[in-house]
Order: structure tokens, then sequence, then C-alpha cells
DNA sequence: GCCGTTTTCGGCCCGACTGTTTTCAGTCG
């Protein structure tokens, strides 16, 4: 049975959110409220599970989690429940709760509707709330009129068929869309994606773009002549808000040449970022806007490119992959940032399947070793390595699988030949095995000795205590064959989640062993995810950043690991696949 | 309530748009 005391992350994110509504009704101290919400916004999206970080006692190590929230939480995970929470919650209608989380409705508004209407059941408040709409109950409400009811009605009806955040590559398609359309006007002089998109962040909850104009009333006219447009949220000359036909929130700003280097930063965000970057103004006595730099006399002084602006404030310019407010600031006052390992850094990729019929129980690829080895030399690699699923061992006993893998190996060693002399790529035999349930091999050692090295990855029981799952995993990394550990975290983006082993544990073991963790390229995977890469730097672990392909095109999901690698601070000295093959060679022990 | 290479006390980012107003509150990013 689910104990009451297992909160995920978002309960507990939602919880202090709470909070902060509830003092903000009470009129408390404007900055206690801001505390709760940085705090909700922190849990929301970390990727440590709080529950673990709760039992390590390094709550406060999340930024905005301070002694007393700690407390709290301490509180809720020992008994379930927080006293205090409870008792500030108290005098408010579980419904408002339900409210605020429809876009336009805030805190006043929400507890205005409970009180007029009544309204005390968070499972029906919004049918409800619907049903006034309906009879004009709320258009006739003080300070409300027909205009704020037929928002709020569009914005319930978006509500109910929101979709979860989209994958990168989506984001992107939608994203080009959008901008060629724009590129159409004459009016329009250039236009940059921005937010979490130009962060590389591996899911996209709104698509932000900035737009460079001198007219910028035109240019929002041409905007608003735009097909795909469902619906305009908000319009004015320096931004506009616009739902397209997927339900995809487009925020679109609107700013002068000279002074686009101050927009590009403030567009692109993270806000935790911003918040720091104004905060470093404001202790030089400027203020900071997506205008540019107050002075004291409150003069306005303008950048045209960003890293003018970073420049003046004293820092380098910031990679905006960086910008999540994870010390990035800081080393950027020290002139410390990373130098970032970059797509064309990328030598080989090692984690490909082919089409080869090895009887896995598995998904095999569908492209021949030909033709990702010709796709490989148009991407200018020295090296790939063949990785298909280990035969499945329900279907084979020890001997069919030794026999399957012999009969691969020289197949590869055939291609390997031509290959290595007619366009020199090295082709690597190499094979991803299942870690069974109690850290064994899915495949026999003598099978295994047939195999340059073999990358190992978890397929099945994904929910084994933490402990058991701990040491499944360090079981199968000890063996001497075993150099990669495959998509690490398992997640499937919006689908699965992540396993939740002791990953310190794992992470000093991988670097006192040599055993290199995967960046898995996938855009539903991307495993390691970049706040786990981040935490696993400071063991000096190192890192191969892999496509996982199934066909070859998708030996072009390299960017995708990259950003994460980026994201995660990654050089190219901690990832082995940026090494020229003589060297790699020499990591792996080939 | 959080936080610190100017501070363990005294600060805490900055601005736009909408609808209802007649100067602004509420919400959002």
């Amino acid at each position: 049975m689910v104990s009451s005391r297992n909160f995920s992350n978002s309960d507990i994110a939602k919880l202090l959110k709470n909070i902060a509504v509830a003092y903000e009704l009470k009129n408390k101290n404007s900055f206690k409220i801001r505390a709760y919400q940085k705090a909700a916004s922190t849990i929301k999206h970390t990727n440590e599970d709080l529950k673990n970080l709760w039992q390590k006692n390094k709550l406060t190590s999340l930024p905005g989690i301070g002694k007393s929230i700690a407390e709290h939480l301490d509180e809720l995970f020992r008994t379930g429940k927080v006293k205090h929470f409870n008792r500030i919650l108290k005098p408010f209608p579980q419904a408002m709760f339900v409210l605020i989380e429809i876009p336009g409705i805030g805190p006043k508004t929400a507890i205005k509707f409970c009180q007029q209407f009544n309204l005390k059941n968070p499972a029906t408040a919004v049918k409800q709330l619907e049903k006034l709409i309906k009879k004009k109950k709320i258009g006739s409400l003080e300070g409300f009129g027909q205009e704020s009811a037929k928002n709020i009605q569009e914005n319930i009806s978006r509500f109910k068929q929101k979709t979860s955040r989209i994958l990168l590559p989506q984001a992107l398609t939608l994203s080009q869309q959008i901008i060629d359309y724009l590129k159409q006007s004459p009016d329009i002089l250039q236009i940059e994606p921005l937010g979490s998109l130009r962060r590389q962040v591996d899911t996209i909850g709104d698509i932000d773009i900035a737009v460079v104009t001198k007219q910028p009333q035109k240019a929002l006219e041409h905007l608003l002549k735009y097909s795909q447009i469902k619906k305009i949220i908000n319009q004015g000359t320096s931004k506009a808000s616009i739902i397209i036909s997927n339900n995809m929130q487009i925020d679109i700003r609107f700013q002068s040449p000279d002074d686009f280097g101050a927009l590009l930063q403030h567009f692109t965000g993270s806000k935790s970022h911003n918040i720091k970057l104004r905060q470093i103004a404001q202790g030089k006595n400027l203020s900071l806007s997506e205008y540019g730099i107050k002075n004291k006399q409150k003069k306005l002084i303008k950048f045209s490119s960003e890293e003018k602006l970073y420049n003046y404030l004293g820092l380098g310019w910031i990679p905006p992959e960086l910008r999540e407010a994870r010390g990035e600031l800081k080393a950027a006052q020290q002139h410390k940032l990373p130098n970032l390992i970059d797509l064309k850094d990328i030598k080989g990729d090692l984690h490909i399947h082919t089409n080869y019929d090895l009887q896995t129980s598995h998904d095999l690829g569908n492209s021949s070793m030909q033709a990702l080895i010709k796709k490989a030399h148009a991407l200018k690699y020295q090296y790939i390595g063949f990785s298909d699923h280990n035969p499945s061992i329900s279907r084979h006993s020890s001997q069919q699988i030794i026999d399957i893998l012999k009969g691969r190996k020289e197949e590869i060693e055939k291609i390997k030949y031509s290959s290595e002399k007619k366009v020199k790529i090295r082709v690597l035999n190499l094979l991803e095995i299942d870690i069974r349930p109690d850290g064994s091999l899915a495949v026999p050692d003598k099978a295994l000795e047939q195999l340059d090295f073999a990358t190992v990855s978890i397929h099945s029981s994904f929910r084994q205590n933490k402990n058991t799952i701990t040491n499944r995993i360090l079981t199968a990394l000890k063996h001497p064959q075993v150099k990669i550990f495959g998509h690490p975290t398992n997640r499937i983006i919006n689908y699965r989640s992540p396993i939740a082993p002791d990953w310190d544990k794992i992470f000093d073991f991988c670097q006192k062993n040599n055993k290199i963790l995967e960046i898995n390229s996938n855009p539903n995977r991307l495993d390691l995810p970049d706040a786990l890469v981040h935490q696993s730097l400071k063991y000096g672990v190192k890192y191969v950043i892999n496509t996982d392909a199934h066909d070859v095109n998708q030996l072009n999901f390299m960017s995708y690991g990259v950003a994460v690698a980026r994201r995660g601070w990654l050089e190219s000295k901690n990832i082995i696949n940026t090494l020229p093959w003589d060297k790699l060679k020499g990591i792996l022990n080939l």
C-alpha cells in the first residue's frame, strides 16, 4: 500500500505554492510570499527526489529552501502532515486551490468566486464555475464584465485539454514554422527563438520568440495575421502572446536593434538566472531590465549584444545552456566558466542499433551496417560502435546466445575490414546488455569475450527499492567487459519516471573503476538528465554521448545529447567520444 | 522566509497587458 508519506516533488511544490497563495490573501510580508513561491518553483524544477534529499539531510542544499521550510518538510515526511501549514490553509476553501491552476485566475479572483458562490468542493469547482459563467453570474460580479467571463471560459477549456510539455525537436519545428512566417514581413529585421528553447531544456512548455523591428506596430499586425492562431491572449507593441492550433502558447517580443542585447538576455531566462543577474546589477547601484541598464541617474544604457551587457556587469558572456542559477554567475564573475563541449568535438557514436537480426526481445534497428557506416562517414566520425540488444534469454540457451553473437561478430568483421580500408572508420563490436533484476548480465561470459566491450542498461523491474536497484547496477558494472552504463535513469520523458538509485554511490563507483556514463541523445530519453550530469561532475566521472540510433537518420540526434552535456557543464575533456581513435583505444583498453 | 567574497541583519528584479476602471488591481513572464 502506498503510504500517505510518499509525497512527490510536484505534490510538495503545489503545497508550498498554496501556502504562498494563502499568505498573499492574508496580506503577509511580500518577501515571505516570494520565498514560498521560490521554494515551490525550485522543487517543481529539480530532478532530485525530495524524499531522498530529506533522508540524506540535504534539503537546504536546494536554493530557496532554508532552515524553516526544511523543518516543515521534515515534519511532512515524518508524520504525513505539517500542522503549521494546515493552520494557514484552514480558513480557505479547498476549491480555491483548484481554480488558481487555471491561467488568468489568481488568488484574489479564486477566493472571490469561492466566497460569492459558496464553492467548496475541489472536485467540482471548475464545473461549477463553468455553470456560473453560462448563467452570466460571473459577468455581473463587481470588477468583472462579460469579456472577463468569456476569457475565463476559454482558459478553462484550454486548461482541460492541456498537454504536457513537448520535446525539443517538436518545439524546434513549431518555432521554425512561425519564424518562417514572420520572416515574410519586410518590417521584421531579425528573429530569434529564446526562452527554454535557446537554453535547450529537455522539454518546452511555451515558445518564446524575439523580433527585431523598427516598426513594432506593423510587426504586430503581421503576426496577428498568422493563419495558425487559435487565440490571442494579449497584444501590445512590445509583446504579444498567442495560442496556435495545437494549443501551444507562443510569446513574442518586439524590440529595436539598438537594445536587442538586453532583450535577448531577458527573454532567454531562466527566471532565476535573471533574478540573480538583477541582484548583481543592484549591488552596483544599477537596475537591469529588458530595455537595458539604468544607472543611478535613471539614465538608460542600451546594449546591442548580450556580451556587452554581461561585460558591463563585470561578467563574461554566459552560454544560454548554463543560465539556470546553478552557480554560473559566480563562475562568470571569477572568469571560471567551463569551456563547453560543442557538437563539432564529437568524433564517434558508440550506441547504434543495426538491422542484424540477433533475435532480441527488444527492438532491432531499421538500417543496415553499411548504411550506418556511410552516414557516420558523412558526419566525419572516426569510429562507431554497433550496440544491438542482446538475444532474448527466454528463447535461447546459453550456447545459442554464444552462437548468435559469433555469427554477428563474423558479419561485423567482414564489414569492418572493408570500411576501415575504404572510409577509415573504425567499427566496434559492442552489445547493449540487459541488467537482470539481480544484477547479473543477460549474456554468458563466454559470449561477452567475443565483444570489444559491453554497454549495460536496465530494461525491466524499474521499481525496485533504492538499495536493491543500486546494488543491481553496481553488480552489473563490476564485470570487467562492461565499460558503459547506458541511459542510466531509464526515464522516458512524459511517459516513464526515472529510476531512483543512490546516484552518488554510482557516480563514485564509476569514477573509481573507469566506467563510463552514457548521455543518451534520443529526445525522448535525454538520459542522464542534465541536472544529474551536473551533480555527477564533482566526482570526475567520464561520459560518452551516444544517439542510441535505431535508424540512420537518428544519428542526427547527437546535437540533443550535446545540449544535455552543455547544460550539465561538461567540457570535451570529460567526454570520451571527443577523443581521436588512438586515444580512445587507450582509455577503453582496446 | 532566504541569504551572504561589501552584510548573520536588512535587504529582497522589473516590466507589460487586460478589463474594468476614471487611476488601477490582478495576473503573468
